[in-house]
Parts: C-alpha cells; structure tokens; sequence
DNA sequence: ACTCATTGTGAGGTAACCTCATCAATGAAC
DNA sequence: GTTCATTGATGAGGTTACCTCACAATGAGT
C-alpha cells in the first residue's frame, strides 16, 4: 500500500502549517504584487485540491491541456503551458511514470514525439477537473457572478496581447 | 566594478531567451490557470525589471514593505508578505547582506527582531519604486483604466475575504 | 517555580522554473 | 548526394521561492 517510491515528479507530503494569514490590509500593492497573492493562494490550495490523487499543480494542468487538446508534441504543450520547452519533459516524465500519459514516436518527424492520455489517464481527468471544479467554487465564489466574468474578460486581454 | 561575490539571494544570471509565447489561445482555461498565467508573465518580467539593481522580485517586494511600512517585527514582514516566518529569514538576510536592511533587537520583546531600512536601502528603494512603476505601465497599461480599476477591486476582493 | 506559547533560525526538502550543451533528424542549398 | 544551419527533445546543473521540523531563548500565566 504505502508507495514508498517517490521516483521524480513526486508529491510526498503537503501539509502547509496553515500560513500566516491575518487580514494585514491589501493598501499600497499594486496589481503585480496582488496577482502574485491571488497566485500564491491559488497554488497553495491547488496543491491541497489535487492532494488526494498525488498531483502537483503543475502536473494538473499539464494533464489538463493535453486531455482537452487531444495527443499533441511536446513543444507545443511547451507553449500551451507557457514554460520553456525543457520544463515540459520533467512534468511528462513525472505523468508518463504514473501511466498517465504516454510518449510516442510523431510519424511525421522522427525527432519529435507526442504525448497522449492513456484509458488511466482519461479516468483520471474526469476526477480532476471535478476537484477543480469544485475548488474554484471555494476560492472564486467569493466574487459575484459578474465579477468573475470581468476578471476572466480582463485577465485574457492582458495575456491575448502579443509580447509576454 | 564586476561584483563577484555573490553570496546567498543573488541573482546571477537572468537571461531567459524568450520564452515561447505565440498566441495560443486562452480558451478551455479557467479563472486558476488565468490568474497562473499572468503570475508566470509578471515573475519573469518581473525578474528582468529589478535586474539592474540585482534584487530578486521577492526581495523587491519585501524592500517595499519594509520601506513604506516602517520598522517591523520578522514576523510582522511574514504576515504582510504572506508567508512563512521562516521564509523571510532568507529574504531579510539577502537583503542585510547587501546592506539594505538592517535587524535591531526588538525593545519591547528580547526573543523578536526588528527590520528597518538602511540608508542605502532607502535610497534604492527610491528607484526601484520608479522601475516598477514603469515596469507596471509596460504590462498593465494594455488595458485600459477601467479595467485596471476594475482589477485591483476584484483582486482585492477575493484576497479581503477571511481564509486562504 | 513550572508550564506553555511565541520568535526567529538552522537544517533539510520540494516544485517549478531556467540555461547550456548535446544528439538525432530535417530540410534547404549547393 | 553532401554539407549545414535548424529544430525537437533531453541530460546536467542551477535558481527562486516556498515549505516543515526541531530548537534555544524568552515571555506570560498559574
């Protein structure tokens, strides 16, 4: 039972102590410093919500795209999830050990190779995007309907526009 | 003036050969991995904005709160920084190491420790506030005031509200 | 005096990034 | 057909920004 092999991408423990968290006011931050404190909850809480099937947040998402996307390069999942395209090989290398996902030879370039949900890894998803589902309705319900909306209308201008 | 030693939070070597960023659309992404999104772009931005001065962006930010605020406790910086008070142990000694801040014993308590701004801190502090200001109109000024407003009120809305 | 909570820190660890160098396969140019 | 710059992925190695746990020194309550 207890999977005492931890082999690379691995989730060992998350307890976060329950981080100091006052209600030391929001005065004099600007919108980077907010976002980065929206972001840091975001990933301490996506830690927790995706706690229970051993995944990182990281490798949520990456699961994420590839399952809505369908089997695509690794490159390209590189820029779906914005990292360099190095960084993606640890996140697949970590999915693909927990029979996941699964590399295969692109038949159109023999260098390239494309990763692809496997029947685990679709299960899997369905369970996850119920969990962040419902995690977001924790976090995010906060706001009133029309809020969201504005937040997701603005923060996809702020990202849609060409430089980084 | 090649400064060589670089002895615990430096910052060494900030390239980042450009990330790959075509235009992927946003679509199937939720409120998260926006709010995600835009954290990964204003870290790296953020990063390169400070490098001038050699200031990790969390040293930049804690260098804010420090100066503006005033004199505090360690774990008062935690708080208001929203972290671990272990966490701010290494910032701050990034920080004196570089003679920016300075600890003073606490009067009022023998066991705390009180941070304050150096002379020299200030006086990068001053520039730095500039930098980020610029830096904040290469990014945010895409969208327009309305909906930067806007953003602040939503941010600080879901950031207000109780727990984590 | 005795116990319990709190402050900051040493030790040690993780996730999520990055760059650089390398290697194989491609594809265009000669 | 052979050379050659480019591209896809990865091995090696590094950084930042977090975290937990354990502990010494202090302060506060009984």
């Amino acid at each position: 039972m207890s999977q005492t092999h931890h082999p690379r991408g691995s989730i060992p423990r998350v307890r976060h102590a329950r981080p100091p968290h006052d209600d030391v006011p929001a005065a004099e931050l600007d919108l980077g410093d907010l976002v980065m404190r929206v972001a840091r909850t975001l990933r301490r809480r996506g830690t927790a919500a995706y706690e229970p099937y051993e995944l990182a947040p990281h490798q949520a998402r990456a699961l994420r795209v590839v399952g809505h996307h369908g089997t695509m390069r690794l490159g390209e999942l590189a820029q779906h999830l914005r990292v360099a395209p190095r960084s993606v090989t640890d996140v697949v290398d970590a999915l693909e050990e927990r029979g996941l996902v699964a590399r295969s030879p692109d038949p159109t370039d023999r260098r390239a190779q494309v990763v692809g949900l496997t029947e685990e890894g679709q299960a899997l998803l369905t369970r996850v995007d119920a969990a962040r589902r419902a995690e977001a309705d924790g976090y995010f319900a906060r706001l009133p309907e029309r809020d969201r909306a504005a937040l997701r209308r603005i923060l996809e201008r702020l990202e849609r526009a060409g430089e980084p």
